[in-house]
RNA sequence: GGGGAUGUGGCGGAAUUGGCAUACGCGCAUGACUUAGGAUCAUGUGGUUCACACCUUGCGGGUUCGAGUCCCGCCAUCCCCACCA
């Protein structure tokens, strides 16, 4: 159900007021901040992009490729709250998007050890594996880290600055298309291992990212595979420091890194303690290696993360202003609150001057600061998941003038019982939401409604989690339908390979002809204009054009028939216009009517996986609801029946009730649905028998109404209607389940002999395992299999929750 | 390379905690009613088998009195991440 007193629009001047206040209040927080950062570059746009915008390298949007490019930016300090993104335990959230998002923000626990140059530079690496400090025989820098250009030998300039400049020209893809190949280039400087004073090459490669970590790696190539191929390559020395039972390894003759478990060896005072492959303190060798690292002052335990600030400027006119102004002496302030909104301006040139419209114009760019001065405004816009992060509190007030939403409502509303929406969500908007909800926390935003939830009663508690939904679950999306292709007859004149159809005719398979040189008989698969691919059969594919004068005949087609109403063969696949198989739900709804199209799409999935139309499995839903209507319109009940049918009808509606509400509530509508069609069949036995009477009737017709109201909401309101019901069935209370109604008084005993089903006995419900134990020993199956002998053992499983109970002679 | 999900009749899909596998629906078959049927009604419909009976949840093992469900190893498909140190 919609509330459209409570509609908001985030790209109006009323919403992204408040968009831009966020921005402010963090900033004021120090939530935001301003840097000079490495950032994804799409010369396509040309504008910055979040990570979570590249994929593969390529911006999301064009698939053009993305370079990197330092820049200066606005960031939000989403690190802030890692290990409090990584924690679930409160709110119930499907397992996958956990995972997602645990996996994207990247904990690896490790330590930093400082190593020092020659001459006497600290350099830092980080590393999850200490314990093979010993085995690091060279270090690798990233291709930008800072001390590149200070270490680099006169030598070894030239090379250096050609793999520089190369590295900065190419793509995160070309970068990651080399794969295995590794390169890299020797800065002529050498490190000194801090353990084992040995002197160490410093190389610089691609393969090291200067956004991790500390943009430096100590290479130990026989433990990792990637520096065991750089040292190949360059053939730098290995030294293997973890064995593995009943190996003896030489550094020379290894064929791989080996990165699981051993004893540790080459290693000084690590020698002889076990290395179980794992990271973190669970690791004995790791373990004593972070001790030894901090005792001596050379490096120490450290967590790492491979969540990175989110960068939220945009170089482009669409999106909140981020307001602030650049003073004369270069620094920002932030535009007063009675300033705001900083306004889009609608008088903008769309130029292709690669730059954002903003950036030319001058009156928008012309402004003052808090002392009257001359100012720039800011001409970055901010990423529209801003927006998106925080709507739902806009819902509860959409038209608030104090605040981006109204205490007393959000007292009555927070935080979001359930959220629904796709799971490609998970590391976007769902995280940067969660983010949002928490810095809000942490500001004080919440303060007022949590005294409002106290005064009304409501525990504040749930506030303090930072969690802007407590329940999400993701839905599946419905396919195109499956469709096979046009079977054809075309006929004309082949030029070459090609037919030059004069003739088409849509036919039934089964009244294909034989196959002639003339013809082309067999399926469309594949249609472009006027050129068709048909299979002929076994796989062979022909060419068919079909000439502009051309007659072709569709059977059902009214009118002259034209090649592009020629249908081609579809796979399930995402409905597309450019597909053709868009199933317009208006046309449906015009056919059937909305409760029908609505019941089958609540009925003919699994909701949460989503799956192909089907356009004759809505016919299941379509007699659903005329079944119903004829059942509650057209039947009249005797006066008087008899109670066992009755008792009958009243246990089949309690569980209907039951399947109904535990469907809604585990969001299986399909199982809902099915509950109700059930209890449709059992209407229609008792109109057959004329066994019920009509309160009785009455009665469970009225609960099934209500049971629908949900899924058919306009026929089970004028079905209410018709009953005599006041308006409306959907103001009503639930029926309320009764255990002891839908309980059953003869139960089915299912007897098993070794765990298999071998026979039915119809015994009393809540029967005790020694009558049970009777009715199986008296079964012929039981008697057969015993062969004269006695049981092994037997096992009875007395039914709970309506279910049959069981017993099970072992033999 | 790492992580995740899925795999059940001809099809969509059911199956609380391990306890009658295939609910509900589509389709199909046979019959009825009909000038007609893409309407409606009745009956049937996992497989092998005349039957008795046996088998069956991607494949192979295991745990258990009992496995679609739990564990181990494969296979297939899809999704996410990816030189993350």
């Amino acid at each position: 159900m919609f509330d459209w007193e409570r509609e908001m629009v985030s790209c109006v001047p009323e919403y992204y007021k408040w968009t831009e206040w966020f921005f402010k209040q963090f900033y004021e927080a120090g939530l935001a901040y301003r840097n000079e950062a490495m950032v994804n570059w799409s010369p396509t746009l040309q504008t910055v992009l979040a990570n979570e915008q590249v994929i593969d390298g390529k911006d999301e949007r064009t698939g053009q490729p993305v370079i990197q490019k330092m820049m200066t930016q606005w960031f939000f300090r989403y690190t802030r709250y890692t290990d409090e993104m990584l924690n679930f335990d409160n709110i119930d959230w499907p397992e996958p998007i956990r995972i997602m998002q645990t996996n994207w923000i990247g904990r690896s626990e490790g330590a930093r050890v400082v190593f020092k140059t020659e001459h006497g530079e600290p350099l830092e690496v980080y590393t999850t594996r200490p314990d093979t400090l010993w085995g690091a025989t060279f270090m690798v820098l990233a291709p930008e880290h800072a001390l590149v250009d200070k270490i680099t030998t006169d030598e070894q300039r030239e090379p250096i600055e050609t793999y520089r400049a190369q590295a900065a020209r190419s793509t995160e893809i070309e970068r990651s298309a080399e794969g295995r190949d590794k390169t890299g280039v020797f800065t002529g400087a050498y490190a000194i291992n801090p353990v084992s004073d040995a002197r160490i090459p410093i190389w610089i490669a691609d393969y090291v990212m200067v956004t991790y970590g500390t943009g430096a790696i100590m290479a130990v190539p026989s433990g990792d595979q990637r520096d065991f191929d750089f040292a190949r390559k360059f053939g730098l020395e290995i030294i293997p420091v973890v064995q593995p039972e009943g190996e003896q390894f030489e550094g020379a003759a290894m064929e791989q890194a080996y990165d699981g478990s051993g004893v540790m060896i080459n290693s000084g005072i690590l020698n002889g303690i076990i290395s179980n492959g794992q990271k973190g303190r669970k690791n004995p060798a790791v373990n004593a290696a972070i001790s030894m690292l901090e005792e001596k002052g050379i490096g120490k335990e450290s967590i790492n993360y491979r969540l990175r600030d989110w960068l939220i400027s945009r170089q482009r006119y669409w999106g909140s202003p981020i307001p602030m102004v650049q003073k004369q002496d270069g620094t920002f302030e932030p535009v007063p609150d009675d300033q705001l909104p900083v306004l889009l301006p609608d008088d903008v040139d769309f130029l292709p001057t690669g730059q954002s419209p903003l950036k030319l114009l001058e009156a928008f760019q012309n402004t003052v600061d808090s002392e009257g001065k001359p100012a720039k405004r800011e001409t970055d816009t901010m990423d529209t998941f801003m927006c998106s992060s925080w709507y739902w509190y806009r819902y509860l007030s959409p038209h608030y003038a104090n605040g981006p939403f109204d205490p007393e409502e959000a007292a009555y509303w927070l935080p979001v019982d359930v959220y629904t929406g796709g799971a490609e969500h998970a590391t976007m908007h769902l995280l940067y939401s969660r983010w949002f909800t928490k810095a809000m926390r942490d500001l004080g935003m919440f303060e007022e409604t949590m005294d409002i939830m106290k005064a009304h009663g409501r525990d504040p508690e749930v506030m303090q989690l930072g969690e802007p939904m407590l329940k999400l679950r993701n839905q599946g999306q419905v396919l195109g339908e499956e469709r096979s292709g046009h079977y054809i007859v075309a006929s004309g004149t082949w030029q070459a390979t090609k037919l030059f159809a004069d003739k088409v005719d849509v036919i039934d398979p089964a009244d294909a002809p034989a196959k002639r040189s003339k013809l082309v008989v067999g399926e469309i698969i594949k249609r472009t204009e006027n050129l068709l691919t048909v299979d002929v059969g076994d796989g062979e594919l022909r060419t068919v054009e079909v000439v502009p004068e051309a007659v072709v005949n569709i059977p059902g087609m009214q009118g002259v028939g034209r090649p592009d109403q020629l249908k081609h063969h579809l796979e399930i696949q995402r409905m597309s216009k450019s597909k053709g198989n868009v199933v317009n739900p208006d046309e449906w709804v015009a056919r059937y009517g909305s409760d029908s199209v609505r019941a089958y799409m609540m009925f003919g999935f699994d909701w949460q996986k989503g799956g192909p139309w089907d356009s004759k499995g809505i016919q299941g839903a379509v007699r659903w609801v005329n079944d119903v209507w004829d059942i509650v319109t057209g039947y009249n009940p005797p006066a008087h029946g008899n109670a066992e049918a009755e008792r009958d009808i009243e246990r089949k509606l309690h569980q209907a009730i039951r399947r109904v509400a535990d469907g809604l509530e585990n969001f299986s509508f399909n199982g809902s649905i099915a509950g109700l069609m059930k209890f449709r069949n059992d209407l229609k036995d008792v109109m057959k028998s004329g066994s019920v009477g009509a309160a009785a009737w009455k009665a469970a017709i009225r609960d099934m109404l209500l049971l629908m109201a949900p899924f058919t909401p306009h026929v089970a309101e004028e079905l209410w209607a018709q009953q005599g019901h006041g308006y409306s069935v959907h103001q009503q209370s639930w029926p309320e389940y009764d255990a002891a109604k839908a309980a059953e008084d003869m139960v089915t005993l299912v007897v098993q002999v070794n765990g298999k089903v071998r026979d039915r006995v119809e015994v009393a419900a809540g029967i005790s395992e020694a009558d049970a134990t009777t009715a199986a020993m008296n079964s012929e199956s039981v008697q057969r299999a015993l062969n004269g002998g006695s049981p092994k053992k037997v096992i009875f499983i007395a039914g709970r929750n309506g279910q049959e109970p069981k017993i099970n002679v072992v033999v």
